[in-house]
DNA sequence: CTGAAAGCGCTAACAA
DNA sequence: TTGTTAGCGCTTTCAG
């Protein structure tokens, strides 16, 4: 026989219903409504299912009629496997799973690598709706679920399209705070390590060209809200070194520091975009060993553990609740008529791993 | 207009081709198969797709007639969101996701928390075969998964049943070179931490019926082996104390250190049957005074990275490999005749947490 | 290269 | 309480 691609479907609904001289509707209610028919029948169509090894209604055809999918999908910039890797994406994750799990609703992560163009996979994907975990602005992935008649909340993006939710944090504002408190402590020379901007791969300074092109809203955010804090006291964008890393990970972190600090060994200060950055830079401090926070201030962004392990000076975000409130959001059944939006606290997390500059240190206590 | 639950969908197939005054095949053909039909035309029905707002074929219409949906289920005994906080959990569903990227498949975790008897998330799940990722044996969504007519690989589960594929290590062999390692120091007075061993909570010393009535395999062969490794040195396992914690937790493994301990002062080594729990008896000792290894031995499965850190003696196992495994497993496309096993390799990884118990050392030193 | 016909397996009015 | 009637939106032989 000509089977289908997987395995025979031993039976089926109609076969069922065939079999016990029953109509479909009959054999359909046993299963979903069981207060539709008499106790006896019910036993009598779950028996011969039994029998006929009938698996029960087949859930791609149920979903078909019923137009719910009963799971909603989570599209994210990077390949898959890294959102198991990265803690924040691994806490976004935990809260997101919490929410669907809570609604009964699966969670299908979508196979979309940046690296393919191919959006094949958001097109297959069965869903109700999607999250959309900071993409890209331009990626295709992304415009090919906004393409998707199914709601949409993106997390951490800007509030682009018609009709979408979204969540995230003040990136801008909670930089600005990282920014006051390191130029408080005196700090004027200050070198930036950030995650990266583009859909090409770069490794190094990034140009302010390069800076006001940047497709990812957080780190574009981000470092717009370290200038404000600069232009305060009066420090130029333009005397800032930026240095991008595509990779995130402690070693890149670790490398870009390196590199920063190479350039211009003048710098009291890294301020990271993330705190995996930030322990890279710690680790490269502690590998030349430069004494943190005496020789060197090193700030990060998240608020991870190991961060917190590490004693690390960042904003802490509240990474499970952008996922539980995205899942919230999406399968929250109320009236979807404006765009909704949450934006959650941040907390500024003095460390171990920022201080006042020695210079500043020697000026003062020339008193 | 009495709508879809959802939204409306603006456009199907068949409207566009009625719209377009060609045949429903044709439109068809423009979105699967380019090849059939020539470019002009092609372009003119994409052209009349975006026009009138048709997002492409339907996913789930789609999977229904083709009778694949893309994706893989993915069952875990735990509520979802731990599966994003365990450690080992996280390196299994990287590999996981790494093999299902690989192949194109969205990776639908499936909602089933241990509480719910309700197993309709299987029965919902849109998928082309599922993953089991270490449930009890008796556990309802299990048997449902199985009920399913599509494949199923199960991991750190024994093979069970017909046609189901399987992934795992060797427990039993592993934990008896653990015990071989922990008796050659001279350990004979031992304790054992372990995980849950059935559906109901239990915390404390699991009675030996207890453990018999084990319906966690994984745990059921670990504790095995140690019972195979310290009968060779004529250690009954009746006298061994095994202590159960049903929360996986580090603070679970601290209180079940304090509890072994105080109800067996005696004892020179506690084996545990898992990182966490080690890392929490570590944590124990280190609170109550206690030098590791010098008065205590203590020893881990799994090698988790923190483990490593600490310097944990333990098992390391594979579990990145592990999922890797699974999911090539269910996606290979291979004659799907018998059933398949998968047996990884472990490794005996000795730490800085053992060592010979201090009356084996004052003997020797006695010389 | 294009079209007509035949369902995939199920659910939801509505009627009996 | 049960059955009848229509599709959900799509793909796919098989003819033209």
């Amino acid at each position: 026989m000509s089977g289908p691609p997987n395995i025979r479907r031993p039976a089926t609904l109609a076969s069922l219903a065939a079999e016990l001289g029953v109509s479909r509707t009959t054999v359909s209610n046993a299963y979903n409504r069981p207060d539709q028919l008499s106790a006896p029948l019910r036993a009598r169509v779950l028996e011969a299912a039994r029998r006929l090894g009938y698996p029960g209604p087949d859930p791609v055809a149920r979903s078909l009629r019923t137009r719910r999918a009963g799971a909603v999908g989570l599209l994210l910039t990077e390949a898959l496997s890294y959102a198991f890797r990265d803690p924040v994406a691994t806490g976004f994750l935990e809260g997101l799973a919490l929410a669907c799990e809570r609604a009964g609703q699966g969670l299908l992560l979508v196979p979309a690598s940046p690296e393919h163009e191919d959006v094949t996979a958001v097109h297959q994907a069965g869903v109700d709706g999607f999250v959309v975990y900071s993409v890209r602005e331009d990626d295709p992935h992304f415009l090919a679920v906004l393409q998707r008649p199914v709601p949409t909340v993106v997390c951490d993006q800007p509030v682009g399209v018609e009709g979408v939710d979204r969540v995230g944090v003040d990136d801008r504002a909670a930089m600005l705070g990282m920014a006051r408190h390191v130029t408080a402590l005196g700090h004027r020379r200050v070198g930036v390590l950030c995650m990266r901007l583009g859909a090409q791969r770069s490794d190094g300074p990034a140009s302010e060209a390069r800076q006001a092109a940047a497709t990812y809203p957080v780190q574009r955010d981000r470092l717009a809200g370290l200038r404000d804090g600069l232009a305060e006291v009066g420090v130029s964008w333009s005397e800032v070194p930026v240095h991008e890393r595509f990779e995130h990970s402690v070693d890149a972190g670790e490398a870009a520091a390196a590199e920063l600090l190479t350039a211009h060994p003048e710098i009291t200060a890294i301020v990271c975009t993330s705190d995996i950055l930030a322990l890279g830079a710690l680790r490269y401090a502690v590998q030349r060993g430069l004494a943190v926070p005496d020789d060197l201030t090193i700030t990060g962004f998240d608020g991870v553990p190991e961060g917190g392990r590490a004693g690390l000076t960042t904003v802490r975000q509240p990474v499970r609740e952008k996922g539980r409130a995205a899942g919230e959001l999406l399968l929250e059944r109320g009236d979807r008529n404006r765009p909704r939006q949450v934006i959650l606290p941040t907390e500024l997390v003095i460390g171990t791993t920022s201080r006042e500059p020695r210079v500043a240190q020697r000026f003062f206590s020339g008193w």
